[in-house]
This record gives C-alpha cells, structure tokens and sequence, in this order.
DNA sequence: GCCTCTCGATCGATCGATCGATAGCATAGG
DNA sequence: CCTATGCTATCGATCGATCGATCGAGAGGC
C-alpha cells in the first residue's frame, strides 16, 4: 500500500524531473499525486520544502553510500572502484533523484541552496580524497587532482540522463565499464595492461 | 554600440542560464534588457521562441566548428583531439550558451525540442564519426563506443559549469589537459607511452 | 506620412498558498 | 453500548500576485 505522502513526493520526484521545479505547478503535483491541490500542503510545507526534501534524501543516500565505500576498502584504486561503481549504479537505478539533484540546485533560494551545496561537497569530498591519496601513493597520474575529479564526476552523472535499462549494456556491465574508463582516465598503472578489451555492443543512436 | 536586440539576446542568455527557462519571467527580461515588457516583442516572437534562437545560434557555431575541425584533420585521434579541444574551449568560453543548451532542451515544446535536438545529434554524430573510425582502424580500444562517446561528451560539457578564467588553470593548458584524458579514456596507443604528467595545480574547493 | 522603436495599461490565465468546512475514524466517558 | 471529543485527511472556494502576451498610442527620424 502506498500512503498519500508517498504518492506525493513520487509525484514530485517525476514531474520536478521531467520539467523542472519552476515547471511544474502546484495542481499538476496535485493531479499526479491523486489530490486535490490543497490536501498538497497537509503533506508538504511550501513547493521549495518538498524539493529539498527530495534532494536531501537522495544525498543522504549517497554520502552514507560513500562513506561505506571508503570503509569497505583501503587503498586507492579499489576505493575509486567502488565510488565510480556506487555513483553509477545509483544514476542509473534512481534517475530521476539524481537529475533533480544536479539540475534544480539553481532552482533554490540562497540558504537552502547552501545547505544541499554544502551536502554534495561531502560527497564530492570523498572522491577528492580518494583521488588525492592515489596520486600521493603514485597510483594515479594525472596533470590536475581537480580536473580530473570533475571531468570523473561528470562523465559518471551523465548516465542519469541516458541510461535504459532495456539497452544493449545492463547495468552491472556499465559500471564495470566505467570503472575501467576512469582507472583509465587518472592514468592508474592497473589499467595500462589493458588485456585489449572487447567490443560488446554496436554505437547506437542517442535518446532524447 | 550594442542594439537593443542584442542587449534582449544577452539579457535572455543570463537569465535562462541563470535561473533557468521557467524561472526567468518577462519582466525580469526586459528589466535586464533595459525595456519595457511590452518593447522586447519588438525584438522576439515569444519567450519559447527566443530560447529556441539562443540554442539554435549555440548550436549552429558548434557544428559548424566541429565539421571545420573534421576537415583539418585525417587520423582519428587528431580529429578526436581536435573535438575535444573544440568543445572543452567554446563551453570554457561560452558557459551561458552552453549551459542553455545543455540544461533548458526539457523547456521546450515537443516540435521545438525535435529541432533541437536533432542539431544536436547532427554535432554528437561527429563524435560518433571519429571514435568508431578510431575503434576499427585499431587506434582506440573501448568496450563500447557509445558509453565512451557518450562519458567523453558528459566530461567535457562539465567544464562549463565549473571552469573560472581567474582560476589555476588557463584554458588552453585545461583544453590539453581535457584531450590526454580522453586520449587515455579511449585507450589510444599514443596515450600509452605516459611520459609520467607532471602535476601542475593542487586540488582546490569546487565553486557553486 | 510612413517606419522604427518605445511605452503604460491591461488582458485572461495561472501561479503558490490559505481558508473554513466536512467526512471518517479512533478513543474515552458515561 | 452509545455518544462526545478530537485528530487525520480531504476538499471547494478563493486569496493576492504574477504569468506571458497584446493593445493602442505616442515619439522621433527619414
């Protein structure tokens, strides 16, 4: 059974996904929720409330994923293994979430845009202190720690936006495949044996 | 001098960048612009219009920049190198064009969102061109092209979002920096040789 | 007297949010 | 067992504000 606070925060989950948080409307939410537009607020505070709550929730997640990661493993590589693994696979499991969260922050006002900012810099402090220590032990070789922190951030959200389950690459495959992209792109010595990977699916044309 | 209609075109760019499509108002717009609401339909069709013009003229200098830069160059990973360079330099230099383009396609009416979208696909074919020539005459080595084509153009798209002029890396060194990664990324055998890259900026807090 | 440019006023629609009221259900008092 | 009380959940109606867009009217040069 799904409650009607449940409903609404998966009406919100979709509708701020597929267009916007300032695109969507308090009676569209409404609508898809199964309610009328003010049994909304016995749920929610204001529109704003309910969007941090989202993004709150999904960072949450991610930063307890994270610090997870780190504990499970010591050094370098595998712990930038297990990050690029976890950010993929939950892109690619929780799309919506995550789109939300890396393209509605603009959509929030100076104080609760600090606070999911400051969120997501945990995270991303993860990465940066995995990827400082790969460099320090001579794992890793790239020009710029920050640079490639990015450029790896990146690529990897990216799959929220156009990652199908009913594709060619299921998602276990794909996040290994990433994985490999970045021990690849930071220039880690396990990568340079490279025992010539094989081509599993044909390039296929891109989604919307 | 710079016209009014430049100055409706600057102020829309800011603004949709800013705070997004349905987060600008008309007012907003025109009070940028220097006008009344009423004088900025002197300048533009509709608001959906506008924005269709600021990703049509985005996207109509990336292909062209992009089938110049296939012209100049014959192997695969010069032209790779050359589109990398290419699009990390205009989302550097560019950051309002590109994060329009990037982020406001879900604005968009469906009919409008098909030109668009397929000016981008014309852009992303380029991509497609140069990796799956350089995957059959052996000089990149991924699993699949499409995930790698697509994990590059994400990469890449990034820098818009956080590359500062006034910060540690200059632009052209970051372009240079962009193609070894994706060099490395492809697996191409030029990367390979890895004369250790020096570092050459520490890691610093991201921006917002 | 046209053509370009600008504006105040205003259109109907929609926005986010709140109001008071009601229906249903539980629990406590007699 | 009955009913009074209170809490949860829901809604229609409506608030003032703002939305995108249009109108007719000026101002100024060519």
């Amino acid at each position: 059974m799904t409650t009607s606070g449940e409903r609404v925060r998966r009406a919100a989950l979709e509708l701020f996904a597929e267009r916007g948080f300032h695109g969507t409307g308090i009676r569209q939410l409404a609508e898809r929720a199964g309610l009328s537009s003010a049994s909304l607020y016995h749920y929610m505070g204001t529109k704003e409330d309910l969007l941090v709550e989202l993004m709150r929730a999904s960072l949450d997640r991610l930063v307890a994923a994270a610090d997870a990661a780190l504990l499970a493993h010591d050094d370098p590589t595998s712990r930038l293994v297990a990050l690029v693994r976890l950010h993929v696979t939950s892109h690619a499991e929780r799309p919506l979430e995550t789109r939300v969260v890396d393209d509605e922050v603009h959509a929030l006002s100076p104080q609760r845009r600090a606070e999911v900012v400051a969120l997501r810099d945990r995270y991303e402090a993860a990465w940066r202190e995995v990827i400082d220590d790969g460099l320090a032990q001579g794992a890793f070789a790239v020009e710029s720690a920050a640079v490639a922190r990015r450029a790896l951030l990146e690529m990897c959200s990216g799959v929220a936006r156009w990652f199908d389950p009913a594709g060619p690459t299921a998602l276990p495959a794909l996040a290994e495949q990433y994985a490999g992209l970045a021990l690849r792109l930071l220039g880690a010595e396990t990568a340079t044996d490279a025992s010539g990977p094989r081509r599993v699916d044909a390039d296929t044309p891109s989604p919307v």
